[in-house]
DNA sequence: GGGAAGGTTGTTATAACATAACAGCGCCAT
DNA sequence: ATGGCGCTGTTATGTTATAACAACCTTCCC
């Protein structure tokens, strides 16, 4: 350990919003073309949604986008499309919302860990460390095969105006 | 850092469950006393019902029972004594499964981290580490006030079987 | 072509989880 | 005694998630 560096959470800090979905929904692209994944036209709508905002839709929000554009109206419609995203890494389910949220670090494999803003709802995407819960684990003889980890505080904004 | 010793995550080791109780009781039934909370009987019978199992209860789960024994039999009841045990800390919710457990460092302040067995449904509770996401957070200007840390897995004994 | 298999969508219905809002009651401090 | 406060009781409703099955399509094999 030690001179590992950490990295500023992707999603929060200023950036180019239409560079970073067109960038998403490239590698997302390719990422299903050379996987035979099938991104048809809700998955990739269902992205495209999720992308709009760094901050965590509900299933419901989701579906009442769908519904708008003629793309499907019952739960499971969302679910599904949000299920596919989530399995292959393209969304995070966010736990403590019941929302989900683009992958911003798609292609890559990575354990996401996510930076919560309680006032804005705003949602920074980092890489995990878990160094001591797995220390713990290896000591317990537990296997551990995923691994959720949410901080929930104000954001760099958000702790200006408070 | 460096040489900061982990410890076994509690509740999944063998361990003289009776005194895990008793003990769990008793320090909850103090602090109450010397903060001055004031430990009713739903709220205290909740608190048995949680910790007779180191699973997640959902709150149906937990009404079931009070209901059973005719404590209450509506959502807000079981709601309300699990959200005072979770606001003192004497339990804690497990996002991943919309379920709570009872606390297994009750008086001492701590940010839990949990082991979650997918097959057995046992938890383990250790303390929290998020260095490295703490890092994260300060370069992206973000203050933490609330971390959630929950890793699922197989524990020692689903290992073995599987 | 016929037809089975696999994958996606459409739909109904229901399960599971959670809270708002208000009424009533006991306690206790003014 | 009465007004405030904290807890419980109750109704009603809101929110999130899934089971189950039907319909449709493409692919692939006979
Ligand atoms: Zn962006
Ligand atoms: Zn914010
Ligand atoms: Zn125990
Ligand atoms: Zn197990």
């Amino acid at each position: 350990m030690s001179e590992r560096k950490a990295e500023q959470a992707a999603g929060l800090a200023r950036h180019d919003h239409s560079a970073c979905i067109a960038d998403a929904l490239d590698v997302v692209e390719r990422t299903c073309a050379t996987e035979g994944l099938n991104l048809t036209p809700v998955r990739r709508r269902v992205l495209e949604i999720l992308l709009e905002t760094h901050t965590a839709l509900g299933a419901y929000d989701v579906l009442e986008r769908l519904a708008a554009e003629g793309l499907g109206s019952k739960p499971p419609i969302a679910y599904r499309a949000l299920g596919f995203l989530v399995d292959h890494g393209f969304a995070h389910r966010i736990e403590g919302r019941n929302g989900f949220v683009a992958c911003a670090h798609p292609g890559e494999r990575h354990e996401p860990a996510f930076l919560i803003c309680r006032t804005c709802g705003r949602i920074g995407e980092a890489r995990i460390e878990t160094a001591e819960l797995d220390r713990s684990a290896d000591l317990s003889g537990f296997e551990v095969e995923r691994t959720v980890l949410e901080a929930e505080g104000l954001c760099h904004r958000c702790v200006k105006v408070s």
